[in-house]
DNA sequence: GTCATACTACTCGGATAAGAACTGTCCGAGTGGGGTAGG
DNA sequence: CCTACCCCACTCGGACAGTTCTTATCCGAGTAGTATGAC
């Protein structure tokens, strides 16, 4: 999995603590975690093609959330970074084989593709539970301290 | 995902068929999905490493399954062609950010990695319930006539 | 003093390289079987 | 006829290229704010 998911989800977290319309750019946001800033404007920038950020270019700029955290799964953040399509795609090899194949789509009727997709499933299926502001109430809870030193240091520090 | 897992899994699968100790090769098992021998044996040497073939080398030789299709389960055969690393690996990028980490283990302690994990191990749980022989009845149950078919295939077709 | 205007600095956005991983290919080490020669 | 030996064909196993995807970088289009000059 590409690793800018983690970017990603880390950032929208991040979001959520600061002052509602707030925009930063991916230059402070990637100085966050000293990571390289042109890479995570291009993630920031799918997240943004998928409508979970809101772009505004020139001074005063930078991203923020599009909608309310308890709208934003980490189903959606994943496929905006990864993709729609998953992880497990059937070939269909058994196309490939001997006997006859004439109108049989084997993405549904393969049993093996059946079963990996049951899996992949139960994976989205947990990721769709989990929202941003459920990772937010979490941290809350666990770290107090947290949300008010995030949103100290994007609103001062520089670097 | 590889693409080779699912090469992997139907040629399990379809050794289940065979008579008990008969070896097959990397080449004909490659031939009956027409796929590329060379890479096919890849995956199967592959196999062999995680203990699910065991291959003779030399005439008569090839591979055939080294234990009952009860014991295999789909991790068990993903892991071996994937590696047994996890889709998402938590780089702890908390640790270059702002905050003290002396001694901090953030693959444990990060929510997002603890998040994503939940959700890595019910795709796991998914794939480590369901095993090869499962699959062999399904397909038996189904398809009744496709043992007898690819059991003919491998003792006589030879393309 | 007020307003319009031009300029500058700043940000996103997409187009462009470098690197890694997956995919595909090739040849050598080792083995089993069959042919052959000798007893 | 039986047996021992040698040769050969066959298979796995790992080392070697080609291609696609991920990672990383750079520069241009567009905007908001500001300074400046005219009225």
């Amino acid at each position: 999995m590409s690793e800018g998911v983690e970017w990603a989800i880390h950032s929208c977290l991040n979001l959520t603590w600061l002052e509602p319309g707030e925009a930063v750019t991916a230059a402070r946001m990637a100085a966050y975690y000293s990571l390289p800033a042109a890479y995570m404007n291009k993630q920031l920038q799918a997240l943004a093609r998928a409508g979970i950020l809101t772009s505004t270019p020139g001074p005063r700029g930078g991203f923020r959330l599009a909608r309310a955290p308890e709208d934003i799964t980490l189903m959606d953040v994943v496929t905006a970074i990864e993709g729609p399509e998953e992880a497990f795609r059937c070939e269909e090899i058994l196309r490939h084989g001997p006997g006859e194949h004439e109108g049989v789509d084997y993405r549904r009727g393969c049993y093996v593709s059946q079963a990996m997709r049951r899996a992949e499933l139960a994976w989205r299926r947990e990721l769709a539970g989990q929202t941003i502001a459920d990772l937010r109430d979490t941290v809350e809870r666990r770290r107090p301290s947290v949300p008010g030193e995030t949103r100290a240091w994007f609103a001062n520090l520089r670097t």
